[in-house]
DNA sequence: AGCTCTATCTTGACAGTGTCAAGATTTAGT
DNA sequence: ACTAAATCTTGACACTGTCAAGATAGAGCT
């Protein structure tokens, strides 16, 4: 049956949901392989079945993480297709609502933890399918006069650098308590983004 | 005198030093207290008469790296404070050769201590000063017309994530070969921000 | 001077960690 | 049904952060 028959039927997507579970719960610092391994109740070295290494493992869980951000965005993105306007604002509150649902996850997939990223081609290219997202938005709200003229791979650049550099100052708890007093999250978001736009 | 020659010297910064050199040698992932302390010439356990445990340590070399940012920004500033268009440009040029020229310590300033960060004063109060540095400068631009009009704060939190969100995904290795090749750092960096001035 | 006091540093120990080697067990392929 | 490969366990090793107990050396006092 479906059930723990000691071979485990998926460990290795089960070291993956132990994995991102410690993260929520404990944190990059609790996130060992052998936590993760009695996780998901296998013995210490049970992962090494599936994974060269620790570093194999944050790979496979940042992975999952931009699988997830590039689903999330998509169906953002879907349903605000006729309004350019909204689409870029909305897009980049679900990258921010992302980030703060699982704020380790998120630093994991960005801190660089990862150190030879480029061993890990699903990692490459899962990074690579969500920078063309953002371009594929970028060109529709040039094309609606929202955003200036100019090489798309910049204005998406300088774009998601926006973006993730206050995402990343928010977790680094680097904004100071004054400034996110004065508006909600979302406006302040609204005001950066505004900032970069056509008048 | 800070009258901290005992035994075998200023050992606090001594450990401090050797975290950076470490951290520039072999990443974050190679900074343990031991080597640290082996480094420096005292048994392992020696750091704790200095600090409390490794996070501390850590909140140190921040500390210190936060410092010469601001020390480095404030020589270039006080450069140009005559030419606010080359001012916020170089400003922002300094900001990121800071962190190219010691990817680790600079992800380390940006990484570390999160929910602890308010145990460690020093490191709060630079923090805060290095913000302020920012303001001043946002400032001499919008009263210059290089910048919109609007709330101080803001405006320099947009920038601020402006400007580190390229720096973070150039040192996570987030950003395409195509892109870096279409033009060098500075350039990029100009275009990012001028994208953010007034017309 | 000598003496105490305290900050500094060493030594030794402990639990956790990543990782590997060797063996056990289950599944898959023929 | 039997063999080979995949999967998992056990045991070991070096390394880590951290603490407790002891050693040492300089500061301040009499």
């Amino acid at each position: 049956m479906t059930g723990t028959t000691y071979h485990h039927g998926d460990l290795k997507n089960a070291l993956i949901k132990a994995g991102v579970e410690i993260l929520a719960e404990e944190g990059i610092g609790g996130l060992s392989l052998r936590k993760v391994a009695k996780q998901a109740g296998v013995s210490h070295a049970a992962p090494y079945s599936h994974f060269a290494d620790k570093q194999a493992l944050i790979a496979a869980i940042s992975t999952e993480g931009f699988k997830q951000l590039y689903s999330q965005i998509e169906s953002v993105a879907k349903k605000y297709r006729g309004d350019p306007e909204t689409l870029l604002i909305e897009t980049a509150w679900a990258y921010v609502q992302f980030a703060l649902n699982a704020p380790d996850r998120f630093k994991l997939m960005f801190s660089s933890v990862l150190e030879k990223e480029k061993e890990y081609p699903d990692f490459v290219e899962i990074s690579q399918r969500n920078f063309q997202q953002l371009v594929d938005i970028v060109e529709v709200c040039q094309g609606a006069g929202i955003l200036k003229a100019g090489d798309l791979d910049f204005i998406a650049l300088s774009l998601w650098g926006t973006v993730h550099g206050f995402v990343s100052l928010l977790l680094e708890g680097q904004i100071s308590h004054t400034v996110l007093e004065k508006a909600s999250l979302k406006d302040i978001l609204v005001f950066i983004i505004r900032n970069k736009e056509n008048e």
